[in-house]
RNA sequence: GGCGCUAUCGUCUAGGGGUUAGGACGUGAGAUUCUCAAUCUCAAAACCCGGGUUCGAUUCCCGGUAGCGCUACCA
């Protein structure tokens, strides 16, 4: 039996260094092993996939290099590999599960549910379905079906017992089928939810080891108990332990940057930054850290995963890099690595539509732009002193672009437009001095090139992190 | 709240019934270099708590505590 793993991001955002942690071990195992790894994107939640983060989620993780045998772009004999286009494969498998008895067609509105859930709550019972479409009979569905009812489809769970499942690095591990809900398997839509795409999925394309985040473990009696139904065998599980914020609270993009495309645009190399994220979950007994992605696949050891939930340290990551830079690049290929970071085409072109009118000499450049070729920026409390905008009001408006940018679904000059006149209502400033400590904070100085096409060719991610670390300098300051 | 997972320096980790508990990042001090960076040396810094088992537990077992996760027609 080939070993066969794969990586199942869902397109709802940007390239999570998360994926590329899991990704990472996927690969390794499978490669070490021989096997294959796949790429599968799950976008079944209509609502929130949309086609540029899956593009973007594929260009991260082939900047990285982590490629993939079979996936949406290249290919394989198990496609698609995008569960949109899977449906009628997924419809296909509940009617067999409907047929065999093993689910439940469920009229209940979402109304009902939520009140059911109040109910459950404050009672000190769990939240779940109770199961009350299980009692229709026959001629009632049939009767709710012709009147065009919208229903789910939902999986039958044993009421008691225990679900005993086998984890790869924790052992033996044992849930309480009562803890397991009615899960929807076929939403309203018909579309089906994670639990049934990923179970139909990984057995259709063969997959061997369920390599994936420790969030999962307390679902899998349902997935596991899927496989029963249906059949089949079952693969392998294993669950890795989480990335943390310094704070230890799960990795997320509102307490540190956490897209691939910020490390890139940082000037992170794609060799460090796995590196690093190996090194986060294991190491190697004769110490060395350096590792390149072969010699990661040559020594990886699924058995040598440590479990605590690691933070995700950026100082580590820039040592690693400054070594990765010192002792494997000529000065050629740093100055091709320069190049292909930021001074590039690409990336120039809508700079330099940018400066043209702003600059006298060419060499006025430098000082004008330096801010699109930097991090964080060495700014101030001092900087943010301003006669019409009160400190503690730019502290506020920071504090609630901030929380803006995340809702924010395109990051284009005209939406950021947008964003910042509405902001600037909601403070009855003027726009003028409302943006003001914006361009201190992003661009590092009071005049520069217009924000909102700087904060678009800067990224979401490096204006939040700007922002951010405007609002900690802020933090000590008395307005 | 319920259920589950986890627990070694501030952080990432090694180790494991008897060790001066090892390495790395970061921090501090020094050396070196025209400055800085890099490099080198040194230093401070950890086995969550309580019970068992044992001649001996940081290590094994149990309990607690804490952290995290899950508890959706999101993944």
């Amino acid at each position: 039996m080939t070993v066969r793993t794969r990586i199942a991001p869902s397109p709802t955002g940007d390239p999570h260094v998360g994926t590329a942690y899991v990704a990472l071990f996927n690969y390794c195992f499978a490669r070490k092993s021989g096997g294959q790894f796949i790429l599968r994107i799950e976008d079944t939640d209509m609502a929130r996939s949309n086609p540029q983060s899956q593009e973007a989620i594929l260009n991260s993780l082939r900047w990285l290099g982590l490629d993939w045998d079979e996936g949406p772009d290249v290919g394989g004999p198990h496609g698609p590999y995008q569960q949109s286009l899977r449906g009628e494969i997924y419809r296909q498998h509940v009617a067999r599960l409907l047929e065999e008895g093993h689910a439940f067609r469920c009229f209940c509105t979402s109304e009902r549910l939520a009140e059911l859930r109040k109910a459950q709550q404050p009672a000190g019972l769990r939240p779940g379905y109770d199961g009350r479409c299980l009692g229709l009979s026959q001629a009632e569905v049939e009767q709710l079906l012709r009147d065009n009812v919208p229903y789910v489809i939902r999986m039958k769970v044993p009421e008691q017992g225990v679900c005993e499942m086998t984890d790869l690095l924790r052992g033996r591990i044992e849930i309480g089928w009562d803890m397991v809900d009615m899960q929807v398997l076929l939403k309203q839509d018909g579309m089906p939810t994670y639990h049934l795409a990923n179970v139909v999925d990984d057995h259709l394309m063969g997959i061997t080891h369920v390599i994936r985040g420790e969030e999962w473990i307390n679902s899998t009696p349902k997935h596991l108990l899927l496989y029963d139904y249906f059949g089949w065998e079952k693969p392998v599980f294993c669950h890795l332990p989480l990335l943390r914020n310094p704070d230890k609270s799960k990795l997320s993009k509102r307490k540190n940057p956490t897209s691939l495309v910020y490390y890139q645009r940082m000037g992170f190399l794609p060799e460090a930054m796995l590196n690093y994220l190996g090194l986060m979950a294991w190491s190697m007994p004769e110490g060395e850290e350096k590792l390149s992605l072969a010699e990661m696949v040559e020594k990886f050891d699924l058995a040598h995963i440590s479990l605590g939930g690691p933070v995700f340290d950026i100082k580590k990551l820039s040592w690693l890099n400054g070594r990765w830079v010192r002792e494997d690049l000529s000065d050629e290929q740093y100055a091709e690595r320069v190049q292909k970071w930021a001074l590039n085409r690409e990336y120039l072109m809508p700079i330099a539509a940018l400066t043209k009118q702003r600059v006298s000499i060419l060499s006025d450049l430098g000082p004008l732009t330096a801010f699109f070729f930097s991090g964080e920026l060495p700014v101030k409390a001092a900087d943010f002193e301003d006669k019409k905008v009160p400190v503690e009001v730019s502290r506020k408006a920071f504090a609630r672009a901030l929380e803006e940018f995340d809702a924010l679904g395109c990051w284009d000059k005209q939406a950021i437009g947008a964003l910042f006149k509405q902001l600037c209502d909601e403070f009855q400033s003027k726009l003028r001095d409302f943006l003001r400590p914006f361009y201190v904070a992003i661009t590092g100085s009071p005049t520069s090139t217009p924000l909102f096409d700087s904060m678009e060719i800067l990224g979401r991610d490096l204006c939040r992190a700007r922002l951010r670390r405007a609002l900690e300098v802020l933090k000590g300051a008395n307005s």
